[in-house]
DNA sequence: TGGCAATACTG
DNA sequence: CAGTAT
DNA sequence: GCCA
């Protein structure tokens, strides 16, 4: 596109899922078996590190790695060997924790592809990346020659560790292509060093949450927790503008480093009033906050809750079911008439969901057509869509769906957005943005995927779907060109993580030029998110909305080729995504 | 006292 | 337009 | 409920 890179840099990430390492590990149902024979590392687990390597030698080194190597992981913690053109200890860090590379071989490049030719592992000796690192792999494996060295420990704890550790990038973005073989362009791929957040710069009393640091887990996170419980009630009992202000109150203090033990912290926090002081002082010499107690354990609070967390089901209906007098799920299933029949086979069966409730019959409906259909049918999902999905999970659903992807459209890129992105140990959701680098490749690809993911048994709703909404009509490439699908997702039973869950999943399709304003907008917080338009608004006149960037006095649209270049536009300090946890 | 993010879809 | 969702 |  316009910008091209002076280096080669490519990308790096860990996340960096897929590429072509799961493309060909067989297509969900069919059961592969029989790896190919002639594999000249059998048993070595690897890593790449795709940082300082141009493009054209990731596609080589993952190639090799696929063919000859028994896995190619997409996190260092699962592999044995470590492959990377890094050499200083410095730089390797902000890819991979000290603490683990001291544990792998940590080799250059050239030593994956000696094996290859040699037909077996070679020792490590000579092709140690790290200086610092050498007496370590050594000495970690003094033996292990040719064997693989699967002497070192790690490999099994991915997990937990990974779910631990939202230690600023390492974890920073989940981006991925389907390519290698193909060369997707620099402008598409997160930046090769990762960018650091200087926290200096940033002022938590700004009004805006833009401006502030926000972390998943602040100091004052139990106050946080009181805050929002009001919140929570507020919204429910349709209290909009009253929620929205503790929901500031709550981002203000997210975004507060120190741990709030006196009023005159407080003070010069944004969005802490009259009331909300109140509450604060409360907080601080009891421990908790009187209200918010009351509302925890108020029944109608506890009823609203629920019925509000199946989908379709707002404040309004919570509160008319309420009133109703239904207090519990069973009740409810009983009044939206769920045979618990029906219910399994609506389970199991890979439904189509959207505009079903054709039969609209004129008979009996006196009390309230509201609820029918649909409302039984996410009845039946709510119980699996109630279970937080870990990041493994996350990151696997990115590659399966990118697997089936790259089988309509080869070269596509994606980034799996929201809170994962924001280093959040379980999503309630997934959340991805796709695009292609060229742009006439991506109309109508939503639909196609999600189609292909249906016949494939994976996604069995479609809660809507919306496509090219050619809006400004003449000649016009892009703009409303936005295409999103939000779905009932579960894995193939022949993943390593299928459990039979079905997660929501949503899919956001986007023009290149447009890419990094949509990552930017689905990668939340809501918080954050809303801030960052209201900057745009009040300092720069633009708006920001789902579809673009444009300058409101003469519409002007804006692409910016980077997702700093969004923060840079709106003269913004960037902000890493794990810091834009402006939210409880 | 007005404004609070901004849209899309369904009924 | 109200209600829900992103 | 808070702010300009």
């Amino acid at each position: 596109m316009p910008f091209k890179r002076p280096a080669p840099l490519p990308s790096q990430s860990e996340s960096q899922s897929s590429s072509s390492a799961n493309l060909l590990s067989g297509s969900s149902k069919r059961p592969r078996l029989s790896p190919p024979p002639g594999k000249a590392l059998p048993n070595v687990k690897l890593f790449i590190v795709q940082a300082k390597l141009n493009t054209s030698a990731i596609s080589e080194l993952f190639g090799l790695a696929e063919q000859h190597a028994k896995r190619l992981c997409n996190k260092p913690e699962d592999a044995d060997v470590i492959v990377t053109a890094i050499g200083m200890r410095r730089r390797l860090e902000r890819h991979i924790p000290w603490e683990l590379a001291k544990h792998k071989a940590v080799v250059t490049p050239q030593w994956l592809r000696d094996s290859v030719k040699n037909g077996s592992s070679l020792p490590y000796d000579n092709y140690i990346a790290i200086q610092d690192l050498q007496d370590t792999i050594v000495q970690n494996c003094p033996e292990c020659n040719c064997k693989p060295c699967a002497c070192s420990p790690s490999s099994t704890s991915s997990y937990a560790s990974s779910s631990l550790r939202h230690s600023q990038e390492s974890l920073a973005s989940a981006t991925s292509a389907t390519s290698p073989p193909t060369a997707i362009p620099a402008y598409l791929l997160p930046p090769s060093p990762p960018l650091e957040t200087d926290i200096t710069k940033l002022d938590y009393t700004s009004r805006y949450a833009c401006q502030r640091a926000s972390p998943l887990v602040c100091p004052n996170q139990a106050l946080v927790h009181e805050l929002d419980i009001i919140r929570q009630s507020r919204a429910l009992e349709g209290e909009v503008r009253s929620a929205l202000s503790y929901a500031r109150a709550v981002s203000a203090l997210k975004a507060y480093p120190h741990k709030i033990t006196s009023m005159k912290q407080v003070e010069k926090l944004p969005y802490i009033g009259t009331k909300i002081t109140g509450l604060v002082e409360e907080f601080i010499d009891g421990g908790h906050i009187n209200e918010a107690e009351t509302i925890r354990s108020s029944v109608r609070f506890q009823a609203l809750s629920l019925f509000s967390s199946i989908y379709g089901i707002g404040p309004t209906t919570a509160q008319r079911l309420y009133d109703l007098g239904l207090r519990s799920l069973d009740e409810l299933e009983v009044y939206y008439g769920v045979d618990s029949k029906t219910q399994t086979s609506i389970d199991s069966g890979i439904v189509e969901v959207e505009k079903e409730s054709k039969r609209r019959h004129a008979k009996d409906e006196g009390d309230e057509g509201l609820g029918d259909t649909w409302i039984k049918i996410a009845l039946g999902l709510r119980e699996d869509l109630a279970i937080k999905i870990p990041r493994d999970e996350v990151e696997e659903m990115g590659r399966v769906v990118m697997r089936e992807l790259d089988q309509l459209e080869h070269g596509c890129v994606s980034t799996i957005v929201g809170g994962y992105r924001r280093g959040k140990p379980e999503s309630s959701d997934v959340d991805m943005v796709f695009t292609h680098p060229d742009a006439s490749k991506i109309k109508g690809l939503c639909k196609r995927v999600v189609q292909r993911l249906h016949e494939g048994g994976m996604v069995s709703h479609v809660m809507h779907l919306s496509g090219f909404h050619a809006h400004n009509p003449l000649r016009t490439t892009h703009w409303d060109s936005l295409e999103k699908s939000l779905t009932v997702f579960i894995l193939p039973p022949s993943s390593t993580f299928y459990r039979g869950t079905r997660r929501r999943l949503d899919l956001i399709f986007s023009p290149p030029e447009l890419y990094w304003t949509a990552v930017v907008g689905w990668s939340g917080s809501i918080m954050f998110q809303r801030d960052l338009r209201q900057w745009a608004k009040d300092k720069h006149g633009m708006k920001f909305d789902s579809s673009g960037i444009t300058r409101r006095y003469d519409s002007k649209v804006f692409f910016p080729k980077t997702e700093k270049e969004v923060f840079d536009l709106f003269e913004l300090e960037w902000i890493d995504p794990t810091l834009r946890n402006a939210d409880a």
